[in-house]
DNA sequence: TCGTATACTGAGCGCTTGGTCAATGTTCCC
DNA sequence: GGGAACATTGACCAAGCGCTCAGTATACGA
């Protein structure tokens, strides 16, 4: 039954997928190396032999998380609109690509509050984010830009900041209470905020 | 050693004391019923005699933590404003209040994570963050009666769900990243998009 | 003074966890 | 074909967990 069958890296890629299927369906805290090693169907064993440690699988599965999610605003598409209508929109389509990534996103949430406490898990997420907001900077700077006297002491930073600050928060919503989280309404009254005069009208949808 | 020294309400009102102090420094993951009973001083199994499991030990700090926590919009000094600017300056009190709670901050992000796994966790947090959000209802009803035409397709319900939902979102960002976040910058932000003309100039204070 | 209700102790049980390791199966090169 | 190198197994260990319970100390009414 044991023997070298498959080379190292297809075997880690196999457990690092069943570690994701037992975190996405047990939460970070349902990921024990015997779970994953049942997922996959070898011992327990094998799971120490591949990552030498929990903590080496729990790294690992954070690194291809964050590999595998598109972190990155998508202004595609966009080129034609306003700074600040473009802002807007891309702001809005990550929001709107929240909800079909529930699962994804309830496992970084856990990844998050794990770096609370856990400096390597910080690390990676921090960068990753500020990654993230730092992709929004020349969308900011352009929007501020077209009119600066409407943002006095707004920094395309701190606008940044605020623009990935809300849409963290809707993802964070959208993982703890997916049924009062309303994704128009919330995209009707960033428009209204937002623009201050002639606001295009939302997409329809359920509004509380 | 052993006897009936101290009425059952008092020792009760000490083990929960000792939970939140466990609870705060080393989270929900640490908070065991032996490092409870060792913060008090007392056995492991007054612990169960106190709360017959840790679930209800658990729920009993959270009713705790959520009773002590003041979540209702302060408006206090604010009625000669604007009904504008008397929402933003809601907003900007409450956000204010939050890096010095950092602690209480931090488990509360703890207990709504367990949340999503715990049905009466999140019943009781579902229920106090409705009761905030409601508590807006009315300086968001005043601020889009002042100005219908700015807020086509927004309801008193929708804004006040992104009120707190952007101080829901500054809260966690207290917690996951303190040294970068800067409140000051954030508000500054939040006033210049809120207020489309006339802004008065934010606090002083570090701005990325 | 004695009995009873109550608060409290701490050893211990059963279980799960991360982690180790000697043994074993498999592959491949010589 | 034989052996070195590697992948794999599963029993096992120590630690920590929630929880139980027989027993003990205290307060208090009769």
């Amino acid at each position: 039954m044991a023997g070298a069958r498959i080379p190292e890296d297809q075997r880690r890629d196999e457990l690092l997928a069943a570690a994701y299927a037992v975190a996405t369906r047990d939460r970070l805290g349902g990921l024990t190396t015997r779970a994953v090693a049942a997922e996959a169907g070898v011992s327990n064993g094998l799971v120490f032999f591949h990552f030498d440690s929990r903590e080496g699988l729990v790294l690992a599965l954070l690194d291809r998380v964050l590999e595998t999610t598109v972190l990155a605003p998508d202004t595609k598409g966009t080129e034609a609109l306003s700074p600040v209508l473009r802002l807007l929109h891309t702001i809005e389509r990550d929001i709107e690509g929240l909800p079909e990534n529930r699962d994804r996103v309830a496992l970084l949430v856990d990844f998050w509050v794990m770096g609370t406490q856990h400096a390597g898990v910080r690390e990676r997420i921090q960068a990753t984010l500020g990654a993230y907001r730092e992709a929004y900077v020349p969308l900011t700077a352009a929007a501020i830009e077209s009119e600066p006297e409407r943002y006095p002491g707004v920094t395309p930073e701190s606008l940044a900041a605020v623009a990935t600050g809300f849409v963290e928060g809707c993802a964070i919503q959208v993982v703890m209470d997916p049924d009062r989280f309303s994704v128009p309404a919330y995209l009707a009254t960033l428009r209204a905020l937002v623009l201050h005069d002639a606001v295009p009208p939302a997409p329809a949808g359920r509004q509380p």
